[in-house]
DNA sequence: ACCTGAACACCGTTCAAGT
DNA sequence: ACCTGAACACCGTTCAAGT
């Protein structure tokens, strides 16, 4: 499967570092073959020794992104490995906004990182006496919540270029006319200071809570 | 803002629906400008009047395929009509997996039929002695984790393309090590009936019940 | 004034020429 | 055998020529 690397050139790691590099600087769609084989120091055509096509690079990009989520620690309750695991998704995106895009690029095997935090994750389920077959249940809940968190923060603040409450303001601003809409102008007029970080904690904290109930059945 | 229509040349409408029957069809990535003119039967550049650029495009795609949502009754609770919204924001991208990238598109004003919707579920929420702050909560929290459910399940059965049993087969197939990974070895082999569907039942309900919390608060 | 054909500056990828 | 330059078939968009 794995191209070896060609001798002396870089290797797949920084081919896909370089990527969400130039993601990071340039922007999602900046990232093209040629810009980023500038960026590593190779001609073009050279790339293709350590990927497929353009959706192999994405999915190498993604699957590396998500390793630096994967810093769990090992200590704690399940409850606190899963607000920490999604935390961990939010701290990452929130630093490297333009890596949002990635959360739509196809799965492929997930690493050997993604193993690891859902073993743990796993264990600690199940030991603590939840059915075995729920704890994929709740990862992939709680997985879910965080990426569309993301995806929509993303989609409502610019990708994290503006400040929250400029989101805020831009929100009451595009509803284009308060008097048809009295109970959407009511709401977002008694909030003045919405918080991405409240939503995002309001979720985490009732999934596992829901998760927490199928302990008894 | 908007442009005119021109004289006996199709509305932006008809245009918006044809790129989504092209995505529908062919896919996302297949829907290109001159696919689009194609598709419409017009020369391409004449699109222009229609959208400015093609992130204007998507936009115009991603909010009229939002409408279709936006179908839910005047009836029931709030809880009922976030569950209903949030089934019928699965059932749209179920029925249409070509669509689920349109949820990274970048935003723009909610179109008249969103307001409407959100008008309706606020005023429940109120109604029913929810802050109405916390009513934008709610709805954001709603919204990401269903946005966020159909891109994992997108993600994992490859954009709805495999039936749901291969999908858990593939998940355990994934593992590379199962002797490495007991914990998800043993998660994986006791789900004999995953699916998303539940995963999405459990997640909707435990952010209802969580925002049903707040109204005492 | 409005519409749109031709042209431009890209893009991902093929493939055969180089080594 | 492996690497990669040139070429191909696209793409979104500009702009000036048409009406």
């Amino acid at each position: 499967m794995a191209k070896r690397t060609p001798r002396g050139s870089v290797t797949r790691e920084a081919v896909m570092d370089a990527a969400l590099a130039v993601a990071d600087r340039d922007g999602y769609e900046a990232v093209t073959i040629r810009a980023l084989a500038a960026e590593v120091g190779v001609p073009p055509m050279t790339l293709y020794t350590h990927f497929a096509d353009k959706a192999a690079l994405r999915e190498g990009m993604r699957e590396r992104a998500f390793e630096q989520v994967v810093t769990a620690t090992a200590e704690g309750s399940w409850q606190e490995a899963l607000e920490e695991f999604a935390g961990n998704c939010r701290a990452v995106l929130r630093a490297h906004p333009n890596w949002v895009p990635l959360l739509a690029a196809q799965t492929g095997a997930p690493s050997a990182a993604t193993l690891r935090l859902f073993e743990r994750v796993f264990d600690k389920m199940i030991a603590d006496g939840l059915p075995p077959a729920q704890t994929v249940y709740a990862v992939t809940a709680v997985l879910s919540f965080a990426s569309g968190c993301m995806l929509f923060e993303g989609l409502m603040v610019g990708a994290g270029t503006a400040p929250l409450p400029t989101a805020r303001l831009d929100l009451v601003r595009r509803l284009h006319s308060p008097d048809q809409h009295p109970g959407v102008a009511a709401a977002t007029a008694a909030v003045d200071d919405f918080s991405f970080d409240a939503v995002f904690e309001l979720g985490v904290r009732s999934l596992v809570e829901g998760i927490e109930k199928l302990r008894g059945s």
